[in-house]
DNA sequence: GAACGAAAGTGATGATTATCAATTTTTGGT
DNA sequence: ACCAAAAATTGATAATCATCACTTTCGTTC
């Protein structure tokens, strides 16, 4: 079951459709020049908040989540991150220190370019800077969404939603015709829901009872989309 | 007294010290070349989330509002834009329609600024994209603040925040050692903190009592920033 | 495959917040 | 200054949600 006209995917997903594809050869090379590929563990911290960059991370396999931790020690997703999407980016272009933390949430391999490649190339090439600006600025309308929902909507609502993103982010790496297996912690949910972990686990319940989904230890497969999309009220 | 030291305002302010000033001479004729100033009355639309954009506007005086309306009609401001302020870009960079709407909060002058003119000096401009770039990614922090703040904080340090916000953003056109005045309707007040119009009067009411503030019909005078910032629970 | 620690799940309870239905006050236009 | 309309305020009530205390299940590791 596709999503394409029963959801705006778009606005959940910053769809960075690869920044570093087809840039100028010579860009490209001195981006290169002293990346350096790592291998993350699961639930690995890539960087904290507050922090200052040292380059920007390309991820190559796995996904990463982007969150923030208040001052009461509670976590706040903010958003996944997934296979060729940059991460880190935002601290080196504002000049500030890192506005959130980053960690993995299964084993990764991640592209590190440093700093001084990175913001070199930014300098020269008009391509890139065009390329993050577009991407920048359709990231301030998810972001956009997602206050919106969470100031407003119901925490069942912010469930679903963060269901049925959930489920296209974990669509890379299962076969074709295969059903996706959401595989995360409940805390991590909770915290992308902006809830606690019991109302999570109660939630679920509900929409196993209304058969819209299936779970087994901490794994969920959606059964029904297009009734979680009605659930989400969203559109 | 000031807020230095005793809360990050610049976490939740855009700041963008003006885009424009600076420019090389012959990119800001180029861009004042079709620019049109016009006057806005209090509460009038600028545009529509959906829309495409036509142009940029850039604030010559006055507050803005940036705010998102969902499928139940309920408003939710995003961002507050004052003078010298630039609105309704993210949506010429990103090439997709207006991801929110903009309402002037009181009488403006704005400066529109067509879309061929700008984007024509963002091809040509290094030093504007480069600009551009730093206000998005710095953007990118604030509207992370805001969801951590919106999905964890109860409704009574919103609301302190986006008082001290707000406290800030009419402090322009009070003369120095005035009392700043916040004027605003509890509508919007509601719809920035992300609750409804009754629970912001019996809040404001609370926090009439603990001395925090006053009241008289809409306007509200800070008088206790300090305790206001402890109430906040931010930082 | 037993055993332990971590994560998931459950239930009771109280706090927070939204909703509805009023009344009172303010504001803008004459 | 007066009037009507809009906005602010109040109170009662119900829905939503967080917290705490606990049990059960899962998933490693030996």
């Amino acid at each position: 079951m596709s999503l394409s006209g029963i959801f705006p995917i778009n606005r959940w997903d910053f769809k960075s459709d690869s920044v570093f594809t087809n840039l100028p050869e010579e860009d490209y090379a001195r981006l290169m020049q002293h990346a350096r590929k790592d291998r993350y563990k699961k639930g690995q911290v890539i960087f904290r908040e507050g922090n200052m960059p040292g380059g920007i991370y390309y991820i190559l396999e796995g996904r990463v989540k982007k969150y923030k931790v208040d001052n009461f020690e509670k976590e706040q997703i903010i958003y996944i991150a997934a296979e060729g999407e940059l991460v880190g980016y935002h601290a080196l272009l504002s000049g500030e220190r890192y506005p959130d933390a980053a960690a993995t949430l299964e084993e990764c391999v991640l592209l590190f370019i440093p700093r001084e490649d990175f913001m070199q190339v930014l300098e020269q090439s008009g391509q890139l800077s065009m390329r993050l600006l577009k991407m920048l600025s359709h990231e301030f309308s998810v972001l956009s969404n997602s206050i919106s929902v969470f100031a407003q909507r119901p925490v069942r609502e912010r469930l679903a939603i963060a269901l049925i993103v959930l489920r296209e982010k974990f669509k890379k790496g299962t076969p074709e015709g295969e059903d996706i297996t959401i595989n995360m912690s409940r805390e991590d949910l909770a915290s992308m829901a902006g809830t606690t972990r019991e109302n999570v686990v109660r939630l679920l319940r509900q929409f196993k009872d209304e058969q819209l989904l299936e779970t087994k230890g901490r794994k969920i497969w959606i059964r029904d989309i297009r009734k979680l999309v009605t659930v989400s009220n969203y559109q």
